[in-house]
DNA sequence: CATATATGTCAACATGACTGACATAAAATC
DNA sequence: GATTTTATGTCAGTCATGTTGACATATATG
């Protein structure tokens, strides 16, 4: 059993492995952004306006240049999704202090309630997978995670605080 | 340092904890996406189609409904880019054998050529965060995003079977 | 003063999702 | 054999979100 086959076993296993990492990556994020979906379609909202009221709520006073980097899209898409976002009041923007052409967004209450609803669901799916994971295997999580996105954006991550249990192991 | 102020560290901790989790998928799939995107230009074709030739590649035989269920689109949205990817010849159909209506789709010549070149980038974009992890952080990897994949889906992943480090030891 | 930067805006376009309705062929069931 | 269910196709219309390219304005910087 591992004389001759186990050369290609180990080829077929990379393969495979591999593979389902792709599909890992698929269906992991199809379902992530599933249910904050269906509530945006409550707003009118889609998933781009998502991404926006998440990270302006993440980095309040965020510029659009900033917004702009984080999200890798056009200066066009992004206008239009937030200037809706600040007509309908769930922005709001105030020039910057030392650069007064920039506008520096966060969110108005009611951004700050939607934002709320849209990441409690995430964040409750997450906060299930980690902990029917355990504390190890989120770290590995993290560190392929990692490794998966490009370089110049892992300095959004910094190394994590160390938890209880490993306090003063390391 | 550890005595009021822990609860609340907790606290924020686990909300930092989470927040980063809802971030490492955000980039994680937008820079895993990104390349293939690119290629896919070059043919005319988006994402979908990327989806349907990853997946029929995958199941060779694969039936209509199944992909829809694999995919959560509609009829119509698949429709569209599968005929278009068989009106190219990426995509060759049969008749089922047992039941006649159904039609299996696999890929044409054409289209194993395509899927190599677009799964090869992702491929090795996970071979290298894998490698850079280690086998115990891919563990976790896998553990987490199963619990975050909704329950119907997990069956696609059967428990890998053992590597070579591991064997005789479980 | 000249230039670079941060941002906005307009027009035009492509992709990929949706809904809802209707059509056909084959299978399964009564 | 007739009816119903299933697998699939198709048409028409709509929407969200991405793109490009060109041009405008206010402010900062050299």
């Amino acid at each position: 059993m591992t004389d001759i086959k186990s050369g290609v076993n180990l080829l077929f296993l990379r393969e495979e492995e591999l593979r389902q990492g792709i599909e890992l990556l698929y269906f992991a994020y199809r379902d992530f952004t599933a249910e904050p979906d269906a509530i945006l379609s409550d707003y009118g909202f889609g998933r781009a306006h998502h991404r926006v009221i998440y990270f302006v709520g993440r980095t309040p006073g965020i510029t659009v240049s900033e917004l702009l980097a984080t999200l890798r899209i056009t200066k066009q898409s992004l206008s239009r999704v937030l200037s809706q976002l600040v007509a309908e009041g769930f922005i709001t923007q105030t020039p910057g202090l030392r650069d007064r052409r920039q506008r520096l967004l966060q969110l108005a209450p009611k951004g700050v309630e939607l934002e709320r609803q849209l990441t409690e669901k995430q964040r409750a799916r997450i906060a299930r997978a980690y902990r029917e994971a355990g504390a190890e295997a989120v770290e590995g999580f993290r560190k392929v995670m990692l490794g998966l996105i490009d370089e110049g954006d892992r300095r959004r991550f910094p190394a994590r605080a160390m938890d209880q249990r490993k306090r003063g192991q390391g």
